[in-house]
DNA sequence: AAATAATACATAGGTTTCTTAGGTATATAA
DNA sequence: TTATATACCTAAGAAACCTATGTATTATTT
């Protein structure tokens, strides 16, 4: 787990790429998604994601779409056409961000 | 300019590691190299930096000396035998971070 | 000479963003 | 039946930063 001070201002650029690959995903699943994509390391906090997602719906950058599954609601978010822009142009700036990081803090990119 | 969003809770690492491979600096001289090494694109403000630093220097990261310049007066930091394992972390931890989020991303690693 | 910009420090108040903690409810495993 | 996992949500507070402001000296421009 990386201290939470990193890894704040990032959750809406992960948010917004993990819809930008994905049709449609609920809350839920999201932080399950992260967690296993980053092998723990990032785990999103329900009281930072819910809030972030109905912000994101309010600015129209994501839709919403609420299925009953068994006697449990769901409620999926897509990523609407705007919101394909704001994704990209975040992903874009922290992709740029880490770039100037990295000069600045003098790393090496990691070989694969 | 990157959102400030993206800059949060590297202002920390940025300090740490500017005064690991430099002797001792001033606090507007961090602004100024910080801004000079980014191209623009990182510019510290000073009602962030200030208070970061008296607080670096509270818990013993950070020592000071006050030098008079003609009548003005300028702060030297430095960084302790202690800072310089904080830095190390710290940058550390960021570089993994990197590494998560190029992952999660689907960065590709930019070559120079 | 006067006005502006740059240097150099500092803090107070407000905003954003996140954490902690709690709440509701169903489904499944021990 | 008790705990864990799933699945939603919010309120209160903390943390980190920005904006604005203040003080003061020095250099540059007009």
């Amino acid at each position: 787990m990386y201290s939470s001070e990193l890894i704040k201002g990032t959750l809406k650029t992960i948010i917004l790429k993990l819809l930008s690959v994905n049709d449609k995903l609920y809350g839920y699943e999201i932080t399950q998604m992260v967690k296993e994509l980053t092998g723990g390391k990032i785990q999103l906090t329900e009281g930072a994601l819910y809030p972030t997602l109905h912000a994101l719906e309010a600015q129209g950058i994501l839709s919403t779409e609420v299925v009953n599954v068994g006697n449990r609601i769901r409620k999926y978010y897509s990523i609407t056409q705007t919101g394909k822009k704001v994704a990209n142009d975040k992903v874009d700036e922290f992709s740029e961000f880490i770039g100037t990081m990295m000069d600045l803090l003098d790393l090496k990119p990691k070989l694969v």
